[in-house]
RNA sequence: GGGGGCGUAGCUCAGUCGGCAGAGCAACGGAUUUUUAAUCCGUCGGUCGCAGGUUCGAUUCCUGCCGCCCUCACCA
């Protein structure tokens, strides 16, 4: 046993008398320097004061989240009550944006402002102590004069660093000129009871930036500024449909038949209707009906869910756009892609079009260079037929590829993949796919064997999928048992004869468009991983250790 | 799911060819009226991811498990 090992550095016994001399959870040593005894007994949860009665073995009981909070700060905490300052009050003084207190810095000097946010950075010098308040959009150095806060002062340390504050007093620079606010009155908006990590590096652990994103975003400006960026490419794109007469709407999440993509769903049940449900993979189907219904122009910004594998480009549930026009066709959705990633540009990029991802330099300024499907297979697989399927499989089978109980459209798709997908560097338009890896795609007039299908690709990363709109019920019908038949828990199990109905109706001859804007988010901002440009992505839970096991600290609460 | 790597203080990282666990920053106490990675003096802080095994002795070696990263498969 380690228990010597253990016992390090502790000079007295517990005064719970457990047989080990130690009882962690309940008896703490002291962090202060006083006198007395080494040990004392902290304020505690319920559940572990039930344990901690019988002192039987609480040293691995997993106490509350607030019980990891650091002494010091506890101590501070309960000193601002006796002193009636509360810690965390309904409410303070309005504060103005930093960046608002900068830009107008020369008309304001001299004046009194308040400013909010959380303060760090927190330098020492007697009577005067230097800090940086920052807010959403900035920093500003704040100076705490003896002088000036007569009352506050001999309470100064109960205010630190990672508070979040609200500071009024006179704008002015320090000696080296910077922008100063000289506090006149420190407000404690809310006491911050565990310190931030260390100011150089700070976070890097990618896994502790998902898990603990609140603190990448307060410590990593350059966090802040990434998911506002995505903010703002997702407004540019509401912008784009908006102008263009385009209505957004909300379709079913829950979904007793899944369609629209190839996909493994999650399933989920109903309980009153005791009916089974799946997270959408795709909202299409029902977008589409709703052509059908006239709404002509519609377009949804939503959550779509794959139970499937996790990647750096690959999050279980993620943001697509769809956009559905009655009247058009694949060529006008191309006119459309190629619009909005101008408008992006000149808003998002703020006039640049190149973007630097993977390590490579990218034009996103339209036009784009559109190549048919079938001629890049054929270059890149020494001018084989896509259609001869004999040969396709002879080179499936060169490359490696899986083949058995493969139709010939999988392979030869699986073909496309391997051979071509990696080299469409692009931005390229890839289009006039083989229809029968489209089942909801329009044959071409001129071609029955090929659909008016298009992809965007860039940095060999699918963008975007684009078609004109199958609108034959009856076509429609045939492909949905055709799929059917595969019988793999990627297609749906049923046909979707509600959405067949639909189309009986008549749905008009439309264009429709799927962008998946967490890639978008990528390209745009040159992030590598998926993981960057989602707040929360899905990750193991750690707080809940299976039997026998320690739930320790580390884990995010 | 397969393969590879990683897990040491609040954070960033050293280290131990098996022999008392280290630094910087953060935190805490003190000094300091112009710093901004402030400085100076002092202090606290670790079941070395978890559980077994081998051993006189395991953070180190072995096995299993947990978590993350990379990669392949699947996919957008």
């Amino acid at each position: 046993m380690r228990a010597s090992k253990y016992r390090r550095g502790r000079r007295a016994a517990c005064p719970c008398a457990s047989s080990t001399g130690v009882c962690r959870s309940v008896c703490l040593p002291r962090t202060d320097r006083g006198a007395g005894p080494r040990w004392e007994r902290l304020p505690r949860s319920p559940i572990l004061r039930a344990v901690s009665n019988r002192c039987a073995r609480p040293a691995r009981t997993k106490g509350a989240v607030t019980d990891q909070i650091a002494d010091d700060r506890r101590q501070k905490l309960d000193k601002l009550r006796e002193l009636s300052i509360p810690p965390f009050p309904p409410r303070v003084p309005r504060p103005e944006p930093i960046a608002a207190l900068l830009g107008a810095l020369n008309e304001r000097k001299g004046k009194t402002v308040v400013a909010g946010g959380r303060l760090t950075q927190l330098r020492d010098f007697g009577k005067l102590r230097f800090s940086h308040l920052v807010d959403r959009s900035g920093g500003i150095q704040i100076g705490f004069q003896r002088e000036r806060l007569p009352d506050f002062w001999a309470n100064r340390k109960l205010v630190e660093a990672n508070d979040l504050v609200v500071i009024e007093g006179e704008l002015g620079t320090s000696q080296t000129g910077e922008p100063t606010i000289w506090a006149s009155r420190v407000v404690l908006a809310s006491k911050a009871l565990r310190h931030a990590p260390e100011k150089w590096a700070g976070l890097v652990d990618v896994e502790q930036r998902s898990r603990m994103r609140w603190v990448d975003l307060s410590i990593h400006e350059a966090a802040r500024a990434q998911f506002m960026r995505r903010a703002s490419i997702v407004r540019e794109v509401r912008r784009y449909f908006d102008g263009l007469g385009y209505v957004e709407v909300e379709t079913p999440i829950l979904q007793p038949i899944f369609g629209g993509a190839t996909a493994r769903p999650f399933v989920t049940h109903h309980n009153a209707l005791d009916m089974q449900l799946y997270l959408r993979i795709a909202p299409e189907l029902y977008l589409k009906r709703l052509l059908v219904g006239g709404l002509e122009r519609v377009y949804e910004i939503g959550r779509v869910f794959r139970n499937e594998g996790i990647s750096t480009r690959h999050n279980p549930e993620f943001t697509m756009l769809e956009s559905y026009e009655a009247w058009a066709d694949m060529r006008d959705v191309m006119a459309r892609v190629e619009g909005l990633f101008a408008a992006l540009c000149d808003t998002v990029l703020e006039g640049r079009s190149v973007v630097n991802f993977r390590g490579r330099d990218f034009d996103l300024r339209p036009p784009f260079e559109k190549r048919g499907y079938l001629e890049l297979f054929a270059e890149h697989n020494d001018g084989l037929d896509w259609f001869d399927a004999p040969r396709v499989l002879r080179r499936a089978h060169e490359l490696g590829l899986k083949t058995e109980g493969l139709p010939h459209p999988k392979f030869a798709n699986d073909v496309f993949e391997a051979t071509v997908e990696h080299a469409l560097q692009g931005p390229i338009f890839v289009h006039d796919y083989p229809v029968a890896i489209c089942p909801l795609a329009k044959q071409s007039p001129d071609d029955p064997r090929i659909a008016e299908r298009f992809e965007l690709f860039v940095a060999g990363m699918e963008i975007g999928n684009a078609f004109s709109e199958l609108n034959d019920p009856i076509d429609q019908e045939r492909r949905f048992l055709a799929q059917l038949e595969h019988k793999d828990d990627e297609s749906p199990s049923e046909l979707d004869a509600d959405y067949v109905a639909a189309l009986e109706y008549g749905m008009p001859p439309a264009g429709g468009l799927g962008i998946g804007i967490d890639r978008l988010t990528m390209l745009l901002t040159g992030t590598e991983s998926i993981r960057d440009v989602v707040l929360f992505p899905l990750l193991r839970r750690q707080d809940v250790a299976a039997p026998g096991q320690t739930a320790t600290g580390e884990a995010a609460p």
